[in-house]
DNA sequence: TAATTTGGTACAATCGCGGTACCAGTTAAA
DNA sequence: TTTAACTGGTACCGCGATTGTACCAAATTA
């Protein structure tokens, strides 16, 4: 029975932040005694985390000061500390997996989403277009569209199967790679998916999402 | 942050091979001493793990003889030990999840897959033939063979996903409905993938595939 | 100047888990 | 029948992970 110490937990959980634009590049984290409260933790164990990921260069700590974000190596990092064989994962493969799951999910949603739901999703798209010059902002949106996409599928499977995704997604940056043009399209087909929805046509629905991962699939080449 | 201990994971473990029909209804538990080896654990973890799982009425321990398993309460069981949603997943939601990864799997394998992965896929279906009679031993290698095709695409989020959605299987003693009409036909669409990765016909064996999951999603009705 | 906040350090207490030993019944072999 | 090899039940100790507390020194702020 294999058991995650603490210290790695933490060290993922930052670095998964890190990666999702939460602690920018040259910004301080949080003072120690406050993130240790925020990650549920006692500070020697976040101090341990924090050492590690000093010796990683992903952070640099200056006494009576804070610890800073620096410019995250992408070799270098212990492999013991990252998902699995998350150094072959490519952004190509990650769409690739996620377009199977969602594709299922939305044919699914179209019969079982709620007027919640539909909420949700306008909501997650007036965002995106209110932060598309904020692209941290906007990557939380969007990620957030596709989630709620999974979610009206009602689906505990596929739920847990896009979850599982998320994970590498954290590390991958994948989305920091996305071209200005491309958010604007993305939107676009974000709409297309929810009118589908609302009239409840599990193939239009599925059209237009195939259609918005192909984009980004093509975007990749 | 929240910590896994130890004993739960053992209860999720042990649950799941019950469900699996490694430990069947009214039969006994190895003994302690040789479970915790078995489990790489300590026997005081262990019995912690059994004391929990007795309250739930999952077994019955008996001094000095043993212990012994009883019909599973679908409800009463702590929720904390389960998967998330566990109670209202149902078979047909897991195998619709599961052909949605595999069916995508199955196609990038076509163009992936080795030697050896063919050779052990052929392995599993000789073990499937081999153990028609003997249902636990037979779903194991029916599991196996999926897990390979999903393993042979190479892509670490279709592997990542599909296991997450394993996690649901093990519990869901989904297999325990299958007839034995079906066991014969299953190992059928089995072969047929394999023919059609042999020739890389991505297409073909997609189809193959996906017969075989209409003919249990058929089934379930 | 004084108070607050920062990381750095040390130490004791607690908890999870492993490991060992032994007891008291049961079962099976000699 | 006797003996040995099991069974679960219990108590105990040790190690390492984690928490909690306290205090320090430097930097910042009021």
């Amino acid at each position: 029975m294999d058991k995650d110490l603490l210290p790695i937990k933490l060290i993922r959980e930052i670095l998964s932040q890190i990666s999702l634009g939460v602690y920018k590049h040259g910004h301080r984290l949080p003072a120690e005694r406050k993130l240790c409260q925020q990650l549920g933790v006692s500070r020697g164990t976040l101090r341990r985390a924090l050492e590690d990921l000093e010796k990683m260069g992903a952070i640099q700590i200056r006494p009576q000061s804070g610890a800073y974000v620096q410019k995250m190596p992408k070799s270098g990092l212990s492999e013991r500390v990252l998902p699995k064989d998350i150094a072959t994962v490519t952004l190509r493969e990650i769409i690739v997996a996620r377009k199977a799951i969602e594709l299922a999910a939305v044919e699914l949603a179209c019969e079982r989403i709620t007027i919640a739901d539909l909420k949700a999703l306008d909501k997650c798209i007036d965002h995106m277009q209110a932060n598309v010059e904020n692209l941290p902002e906007y990557l939380q949106f969007d990620i957030g569209f596709h989630e709620q996409i999974v979610k009206a599928s009602k689906n505990p499977a596929l739920i847990a199967a896009f979850e599982a995704i998320s994970d590498y997604h954290k590390y991958s940056q994948v989305f920091s790679s996305s071209s200005d043009a491309c958010e604007t399209d993305a939107i676009k087909h974000h709409r297309c998916v929810v009118a589908a929805l609302v009239e409840g046509n599990a193939s239009k629905s599925a059209t237009a999402l195939r259609r918005h991962f192909d984009c980004m699939l093509k975007q990749g080449d």
